[in-house]
DNA sequence: ACCTGAACACCGTTCAAGT
DNA sequence: ACCTGAACACCGTTCAAGT
C-alpha cells in the first residue's frame, strides 16, 4: 500500500503535517512528537530539520493550515445560512463548536501560546477567519437597521465566546451543568451581545 | 539562607509545588518539568515519586490550587463591590483578567485538558469558583428585578466569555485589534449577556 | 538538495539500596 | 517513611557522512 520508497521522499514535509494532525487527534498536543511523525513518515529523527528548524515550526505550520481549514468551514457555514443574517451567525457558532470538538488537539494548537505569532503565516490565517466573522457581525447589524460602527469590537466579544465555550467544553468544565448544551450557551449569549450592540446604537 | 538540609526534606510536597509555580510562571506550561522541580527543591529526580504518582498529579495538584487562590480572588472582588451587583460584577471580571494576565501558566494549567477532570479535589475547587460567580449572576438578576430562574446559565456564560477573554489575550489574539482592551471587551458582552438575560425574564 | 547514522543532553519513570 | 543512585526508554537537536 505504501509507495516506493525512494531515499528523496518526495513530499516529506506535508507527510509530516499529516502525520502531526493524527497525532494530535489521538493523543493531544503532548502526543505530537516530531521523532515520531519522522517514524509515520518513514524517514529518520533528523530528517524533519531540513523542512522545519524545530518542533514549534512544525507547530506553527500546523496552526496554519488549522486555521486555513478552520476559515473555509467557517465561511462554508455563513452561505449556508444567508441571506437571513441570524441564521447565518447560528450555522456558523454550530461549525465553530462542531471543529473544536472534532479537532480538539488541532484547536489547541491553533490557540496555544505563541505558536501563532511566531509565524506569520498562521497568524495571517487567523485574521482572515476573524475578518469572516467581522463581514458576518456587519451583515446582521445592517440587517437590524443598526450602524456597523464598532462591529469589530462585537466580532471580537463574539469570538472571545465561542473560543470560551469551545475550550469549556473540550476541557470538560461544561459538563457538570448537565444541562449546558454547549451550542445553546453559545447561541443564547450570542443573542444577547447582538441584542445589546443593536439597541446601542439606535 | 536555605534550612538545614536533614536526608529527610519534610516538606517536599510543598516545595515541589512551589517550584512548579515558578517554572510555570518563568517558562510556561513546556517549562513545568519534575526534574527541574526536584532540583530546585535540593531532592534528587526520583524524589518527587514520593509524593506525586507522576508529572500529571502534579499538574493536578498545582490546578487545585490554582482554583483555590483564583477562587479567593474573585470573592474578594465580589465583597468589593457590593452591595451594587453591577460595580461587584465588573471587579470580579477585573479580577478575572488581573489573575489569568499575571499567572498565565497556572491559569493554563487549570484548564489545560484533562488535568482537572483527573483530579477531584481541582475539580472541586473549580466548582466552587463557579459557585461564586452563579451567586453574583442571581444577586445582578435580583437587583434588576428579574427572577434569578436560568441564572446557572446565564453563569456559565459569562464565565466562558470571561475565559475566552483571557485565554485570547494570553496567546496574543486580542493584539491585532490594537483598541480592544481585554476588559473593556469583557464588560461589554457582560452587559449585554446580562441585559438580554434580564428582559428574556421579564 | 535531501536523508542517514551516530552522538549528546535532557526528561519521565522504576527500583533496589541507603538513612 | 522518605530519599539516593543507577538504570532504561524516549525525545529534541546537531553534525558529519552518505546518495
Amino acid at each position: 500500500m505504501h509507495v516506493k520508497r525512494r531515499y528523496h521522499h518526495g513530499s516529506l514535509k506535508q507527510a509530516l503535517v499529516d502525520a502531526a494532525i493524527e497525532l494530535l487527534a489521538e493523543g493531544g498536543p503532548s502526543a505530537l512528537t516530531l521523532t515520531e511523525a519522522a517514524r509515520r513518515a518513514g524517514v529518520t529523527p533528523a530528517a524533519p530539520y531540513r523542512h522545519f528548524s524545530g518542533r514549534d515550526a512544525l507547530l506553527a505550520e500546523l496552526a496554519r493550515q488549522g486555521f486555513e481549514t478552520f476559515g473555509e468551514r467557517i465561511e462554508a457555514a455563513w452561505d449556508e445560512g444567508r441571506p437571513d443574517a441570524q441564521a447565518a451567525m447560528r450555522a456558523m457558532c454550530g461549525a465553530y463548536l462542531k471543529f473544536a470538538r472534532e479537532e480538539p488537539g488541532l484547536y489547541a494548537a491553533m490557540f496555544g501560546q505563541a505558536a501563532t505569532l511566531a509565524d506569520p503565516g498562521a497568524g495571517g490565517a487567523a485574521d482572515h477567519a476573524l475578518e469572516i466573522l467581522w463581514r458576518a457581525v456587519v451583515a446582521w447589524l445592517q440587517e437590524a437597521g443598526a450602524p456597523a460602527q464598532g462591529a469589530r469590537h462585537v466580532a471580537m466579544q463574539i469570538w472571545a465566546l465561542a473560543h470560551g465555550v469551545a475550550m469549556l467544553a473540550i476541557s470538560g468544565h461544561l459538563d457538570p451543568c448537565k444541562t449546558a448544551d454547549p451550542a445553546l450557551v453559545l447561541e443564547g449569549a450570542v443573542q444577547g451581545v447582538m441584542a445589546a450592540a443593536g439597541k446601542a446604537k439606535t
